[in-house]
DNA sequence: ATGAAAGCGCTAACAC
DNA sequence: GTGTTAGCGCTTTCAT
């Protein structure tokens, strides 16, 4: 219980206190054989280093911190699979703090952060029209999912492009009236929309149908509308269909089956973010790559960049620029799958099956 | 840049050093309007207590850390929510590692949290046969999804309970001949189909076929099988089929309809694990309640308990037991569905649609 | 490679 | 209520 020091463990293998500091710091500083003394001593004690002590003597902290608005959607997930995986290729640890949603919750995990020395904060911002960044700190902060003009970095994907590629693709596909649904409230979603009009109006021969209903984007508002489009008579019926989010994509699929027309031959239907979350069983859903995954690696990269940048700033005695602004976009891809009658794949990335969410 | 200290506050607000950190620990030692002024000094100067100093100097940490050995799995999601609700709920705070399917990472973060002072850490050890659970430290410890005799404090789901509520209930719809596949490498899907063995040995008027394969437990390997079975002759075909995973049993219903069945018309099919993210589109799936938060809320209370236990020894002198194993099982139970034959309660839990994970 | 010592920012105990 | 001070465990520096 008694809790273990440095100066236990250098009295148990028979050294200095400097000594077992410099094995845990600079090993090269240190002879092989009392390097093995120490550890075996620390082994026997159950030695943990405080990180607190640690931290506050001056020690580099190599871990960084995550604020997520929630763990329950799949773009948050693929945030933090990416940071996790950037962030250790490159020595460094990820905390993940979850807000659920509450905006005193995502303060305080900042502050937490902050006040915990991390190496780097970075941060998906609650999805809200009048957000704006933190005045710069003292530690390298990322905004993940948002632009802003104020000073900060922000990755971001482009929800336009995303809504253009999709677009592209349907006019390539062959159709002739594609019909566009999905809540667009979230800034997100709306450039998304955005990039379809903007395709719908380069193709005034092909006829475009915008529902805009009070659907809160889950699989079963899309179930509701692709069963509604699939009944109408064949003239009126769409033969494309597109759905802002992959979920409702999924949903229009199973109501579109549901009302005894079928997918891709009778509509086509296309999605818009890469859910790996979304999957129909038996046609694979025509999307976009998910960004999440490479918005959490590029963040991490912004990091480390900042920490490199105020390295050098150290170095040369010159003071960081605490107002540049540095946006990155994150490059959009097709992902064609069966739903829109393309053929699979062969060796198709089974990151993208629900299954590997078991 | 330069790092804003408690000094810097006491400096700005003309007060004593002592009186800024009551106005952060002890509120109720301090007059009104001195807090007041404090407060203000520190939004002016943007001050972040150094969270390394507090802890060292003897300050309470309410701060939990849950190491989880992947983050793009169901079942972990659902412990990190449950965790993070119940730790909010008392006036705790959640840290959530990734340790990304690496044992080193495992370890890495558990030491860590430990060499944090966090007030408690939770573990959900990687599937592992070998598993034993560490020797006790000096911060409270709960480990998840896990039993073992040895000391410490343990939290798991009833998975053999879970197996016997499925199989009851294929039993009760009137079941004839049932199919069981899955994977059961896992020590905990053993567990759940030696549930499912119990109840059929106790009817042997009913047709049990075991269907060990060697499937990956994605919701593709559960397509194959179920389109397979649907496409048996009349006779040699089941009427009820139990998947180990919910993922399996989303898949196995797509194989059925796409091989020109119904469900649950012709073939009933039953889930196990409650997991929100399987979803079929039209037909809800019978399942097991999702363990997975329960176990994450369970944990906290287990890592308060401990809290309680260690503040009242150090009241009464007496030293705390290292030895005691505590053990806390989940308790399951069934939701059925459509998928066997069931009618969809009016106002049903929208938090198992898979739309809220968008 | 060792031993001694300063000090990181803060909390809690103390005297006022 | 306020101001002062010891010391948490560690890293780093300096002499040896």
């Amino acid at each position: 219980m008694a809790k273990v020091t440095i100066q236990d463990v250098a009295r148990e293998a028979g050294v200095a206190l400097g000594t077992v500091s410099n094995v845990l710091n600079h090993p090269e500083r240190v002879r092989p054989a009392t390097i093995e003394a120490v550890r075996e001593a620390m082994d026997r004690l159950g030695y943990a280093p405080n990180q607190s002590a640690r931290l506050l003597a001056g020690g580099k902290n190599v871990t960084f911190g995550l604020v997520l608005p929630r763990l329950d959607h799949g773009f948050s997930l693929q945030i933090a699979n990416g940071a996790q995986t950037e962030a250790h290729r490159n020595g460094y640890d990820l905390l993940i703090a979850n807000a659920a949603n509450s905006e005193a919750l995502e303060d305080r995990y900042l502050a937490y952060f902050k006040g915990s020395q991390v190496a780097g904060v970075m941060m998906q911002p609650m999805a809200d029209r009048f957000w704006r960044p933190a005045a710069p700190g003292p530690v390298p902060m990322v905004y993940l999912d948002v632009h802003s003009d104020a000073p900060g970095y922000f990755v971001g994907a482009d929800n336009e492009a995303q809504g253009r590629l999709v677009t592209e693709h349907a006019i390539e596909r062959g159709a002739r009236h594609v019909a566009v649904f999905g809540q667009t409230e979230y800034v997100q979603l709306a450039y998304r929309a955005s990039g379809i009009g903007r395709v719908a109006q380069d193709n005034p021969d092909v006829t475009f149908e915008f529902i805009d209903e009070g659907a809160r984007n889950l699989a079963r508002d899309g179930y509701e509308i692709g069963r509604r489009l699939a009944e109408r008579p064949a003239s009126e019926r769409p033969d494309f269909v597109i759905a802002v989010t992959d979920v409702l994509a999924i949903g229009a699929i199973a109501g579109i089956r549901a009302a005894g027309l079928s997918v891709p031959e009778d509509i086509r239907v296309a999605g818009g973010d890469g859910n790996p979350l979304a999957w129909t069983g038996g046609v694979s859903l025509t999307t976009i790559a998910p960004p999440g995954y490479e918005i959490g690696r590029r963040g991490v990269q912004f990091l480390i960049e900042q920490i490199e940048v105020a390295k050098l700033a150290e170095l040369t005695g010159e003071p960081v620029d605490r107002t540049v602004n540095r946006q990155a976009v994150v490059r959009s891809f097709l992902l064609a799958r069966t739903s829109t009658g393309m053929k699979p794949l062969p060796g198709s990335n089974p990151d993208f099956d629900l299954g590997t969410y078991l």
